[in-house]
DNA sequence: TTTTGAGTTGTTCGA
DNA sequence: GTCGAACAACTCAAA
């Protein structure tokens, strides 16, 4: 251990103590650690934010403060501007230098540069398995489509193992600090209880039987398949590296192709989130203007109506209203259902992507800028994937094929819940008698469609063709 | 510099 | 019900 000199570890996010390279390297330069985290109003306000995914993180925080608490430490809490609440704190515990993660978001990075500029300031790697200028073509520019991409991840050494918690004990600095416990809760549904403890847990149930059947249970939205650790992973509550280790640790114990298969496309679905991490970094344009310079110009429909509808999930298409319902009452949605709602919204309604990406960052628990706009450009085809213009999802085969019982649909649109599997996912089709057997009428209890897929997806083509 | 192969996740239509 | 072709060209990555 270092001197007797005091650093900063400025947490933002990497809520948690094992793997932790911004706690680690603060330790080996001092002898006592300030763990500090910010609240910053910019942030907490954004019009990006969402309150429930600000709950999951003072949750997030306690658990932290709690874990700290157990080796002699606590977590030092303040609000304000980052750079003038890190100025005070060093002039108030005289502290000598600040450890934190890199981040690829522009504010981020802004904020980072300017603390940088005044303050003592080092980042550590971390976000990502790899730094994003490591994983660039041979002449240094960034890669724009996945697949060379992921065979470039392929080809760098595997990330050094994940660091354990440290077992020594923190010392506890006499600074002030806001009362955690003041931080408001979360109301309803929490499918999600924060913290390290419980998201270790996750990946480890995750990795030790689900990923088996990853590769063929992930699409089905009424089955558990995934690992739905994308809540602990937004906050580091669980890194990169030690996913990407668990994954890799699967594959080697997989004693079948499936199984092997399984964890093999958990492992892709995480070079997929350093992918679109690393196209942030390269491109932060990406968060105000398509990816492709040719589809800026799409005349897209102004329809509140319709958005409304559809954020409330009134759409009278099954697999969408449950889709927007499950993200209404948990923060969460399933991947498929994230594809087939926002094609809804930007193919069916032809709405601006922009406004599903924004409902998504203001409902999401794992709402984060990287990987959301990456899906929603992807599902637009305004992004990096060459997607054909005609990839046009429809609603209804994708909930016969994803969701073959219906039990995802009944599960979230209650209404639904004795329609038989036959009409499930196109409810419009069923007879008078039938509705009134099961307690649905079309346009009473259950909303007609708003919008004619066929019609709609002629519009679309016609749109994008210009 | 030129050439070549390939590009997450789809749907529809007609045989 | 199942299957293959068509749906457009275009850009990227790598040889």
């Amino acid at each position: 251990m270092g001197d007797l000199s005091t650093a900063i570890w400025w947490i933002r996010r990497d809520l948690r103590l094992s793997d932790n390279q911004a706690l680690t390297t603060a330790m080996g330069h001092a002898s006592v650690v300030i763990p500090v985290f910010i609240l910053d109003p910019k942030l907490l306000n954004s019009p990006q934010t969402a309150q429930n995914r600000v709950a999951f993180l003072f949750e997030g925080l306690e658990a932290l403060d709690s874990d700290l608490r157990k080796r002699g430490s606590a977590l030092f809490l303040r609000k304000g501007n980052p750079l003038e609440v890190l100025s005070n704190l060093l002039r108030e515990s005289e502290a000598t230098s600040i450890f934190a993660q890199a981040d690829v978001s522009p504010y981020a990075r802004q904020r980072d540069e300017g603390v940088r500029r005044e303050l003592p300031l080092t980042l550590t790697p971390g976000i990502t398995t790899h730094s994003p200028e490591l994983l660039t073509k041979p002449d240094g520019s960034p890669y724009t489509v996945f697949t060379p991409f992921a065979r470039k991840w392929h080809s760098l050494p595997f990330p050094d193992k994940p660091l354990p918690a440290p077992d020594w004990r923190l010392e506890l600095p006499q600074v002030a600090s806001l009362n955690i416990l003041d931080l408001p809760r979360r109301m309803g549904m929490n499918n999600f209880p924060a913290g390290e403890a419980e998201a270790q847990r996750r990946l480890e149930a995750f990795t030790d039987s689900d990923i088996n059947h990853y590769a063929q249970a992930r699409d089905r939205m009424d089955l558990d398949g995934t690992s739905q650790l994308s809540p602990y992973m937004r906050f580091g509550m669980v890194s990169a590296r030690q996913a990407a280790w668990a994954a890799r640790e699967a594959v080697v114990r997989a004693n079948d192709s499936i199984a092997r298969m399984g964890a093999e496309t958990w492992l892709n679905e995480l070079i997929w989130r350093e992918f679109y991490a690393t196209i942030l970094d390269h491109f932060p344009a990406v968060l105000s203007t398509a990816f492709k310079p040719e589809l800026r110009s799409i005349h897209w429909r102004d329809d509140p109506a319709g958005f409304t509808a559809w954020a409330e999930g009134r759409t009278g298409y099954p697999v969408v209203d449950a889709a927007m319902r499950q993200l209404n009452a948990t923060g969460w949605m399933h991947n498929r259902a994230r594809m087939i709602a926002a094609s809804f919204l930007v193919k069916d309604l032809l709405i601006d992507w922009r406004f599903g990406e924004r409902y998504f960052m203001q409902h999401l628990l794992d709402g984060e800028p990287a990987s959301n706009n990456g899906g929603w450009q992807w599902t637009a085809g305004t992004g990096t994937d060459s997607a054909p213009y005609f990839r046009v999802f429809n609603p209804v085969l994708q909930g016969k094929k994803f969701d073959p019982h219906g039990n995802y649909v009944r599960r979230w649109v209650t209404e639904l819940g004795n329609v038989p599997d036959e009409y499930i996912h196109m409810p419009w089709l069923m007879p008078g008698d039938i509705q009134a057997r099961v307690g649905c009428v079309i346009g009473k209890n259950y909303p007609s469609s708003i919008v004619d897929h066929v019609m709609a997806r002629k519009r679309v083509l016609e749109a994008y063709r210009r």
